[in-house]
DNA sequence: ACGCTGTCTATACGCGCGTATAAATCAGGG
DNA sequence: CCCTGATTTATACGCGCGTATAGACAGCGT
């Protein structure tokens, strides 16, 4: 294996315990048993090879997310809905330290034209995905036109994403997957005068 | 006006022009005609100085957050539910780059205990104060316990957090308030099985 | 007039950073 | 077996950082 495998690996593991901005050439240096030059062959510099394993963070995250959303296009019933809005709580106790370096590369990016492109075209790509698991699974259901889709795939990723975050805060009292349909239900009811069930 | 009011002054200045991450003490002197001491002096450490600014840029975003949270509760007919949404991404225009530094000090909380407690317990405010214009605004109508409108402002807080960091990558394609409102109110048909105006 | 207290200023210190450079080493084809 | 190009090493450089220190200065009660 050569340094640049044992550089990004040693850039993973840094960004999960001091955070992107915190991470010394030195650092990586040190957790990759490689050689301080090595990072500018390889990568051209620090922020090249931070960008890159940041990239390999994102690609998991979205998996994830895809995975999540394509069992909560699928679930129709209330108890699976239920079921699905807390696996995504339990997949983030693995993921908090590596969310954190990725929302910390994420406000970097808007000022990084590289990264910002990288993540800008990684997002359009899992819009895409869960847009397309919505559509198939919803097909017969309900009529889930493209656009519709997409936007359901936005929201559905709004949801996931935000709250991670209130979960990154204040783990203890982000709300159940019970809690979170009951808002659901309340909110629609709220703004359509519909009363599901009926 | 003493130093300590120009320090903060700038401090939200640069926190729009250069992110968290890169304002260096000197930056913040430059910006406020004042002295390299006077940081230390008044706060302490430059951390110091940029937490403080931080929190009063939270409060602001708590503050439009509330305001739209409380349109969404309130606004029954579905015509009124499409301009709320709307309104929250009219809004982010002119806090584009505070969002992001606020991401980035966001992200940077999990490892400054101070800096997360004064995360925390806004947060805690936000949601109190959404929860209880959901209560209130939904009272007869629906029946609204204090833990579900709790998690209904979880809910909603999630959702606008979530399209804000959409918008901060790609403010092009994020979905409009009708998208988001035909997405909801997909999902919820799919979860429930409900058809919303029977 | 004096000294105390809160504020402001000028400056120096030393550290740790990212990167460049040049030499050493290695792998494999001719 | 050496030449070549790719990789790895050791090291040096200079910059910019955050902070500490010590002194100047103003307001003001006495």
């Amino acid at each position: 294996m050569g340094h640049r495998e044992q550089l990004l690996g040693a850039a993973r593991r840094l960004l999960e315990d001091k955070g992107y901005a915190h991470i010394t050439a030195r650092d990586l240096v040190a957790a990759s048993d490689t050689n301080l030059a090595s990072i500018g062959y390889h990568f051209g510099s620090k922020a090249g090879l931070l960008n890159a394993a940041i990239g390999e963070i994102f690609d998991e995250w979205t998996d994830q997310l895809a995975e999540i959303a394509m069992r909560a296009a699928v679930a129709t019933p209330v108890e699976r809905a239920h079921v699905t809005w807390s696996a995504l709580l339990d997949g983030l106790d693995n993921k908090r330290a590596l969310l954190l370096s990725f929302m910390e590369a994420f406000a970097q990016a808007d000022r990084n034209d590289e990264l910002r492109a990288q993540f800008a075209a990684q997002y359009q790509q899992i819009r895409g995905r869960v847009a397309g698991l919505v559509a198939e699974s919803l097909h017969g259901q309900v009529t889930a036109d493209e656009p519709r889709a997409k936007a359901v795939a936005s929201f559905v990723i709004a949801v996931c994403d935000g709250l991670a975050m209130q979960w990154l805060l204040d783990p203890v009292n982000t709300p159940t997957g019970d809690e979170l349909l009951s808002g659901l239900g309340l909110l629609w009811q709220a703004s359509t005068g519909a009363r599901p069930g009926e």
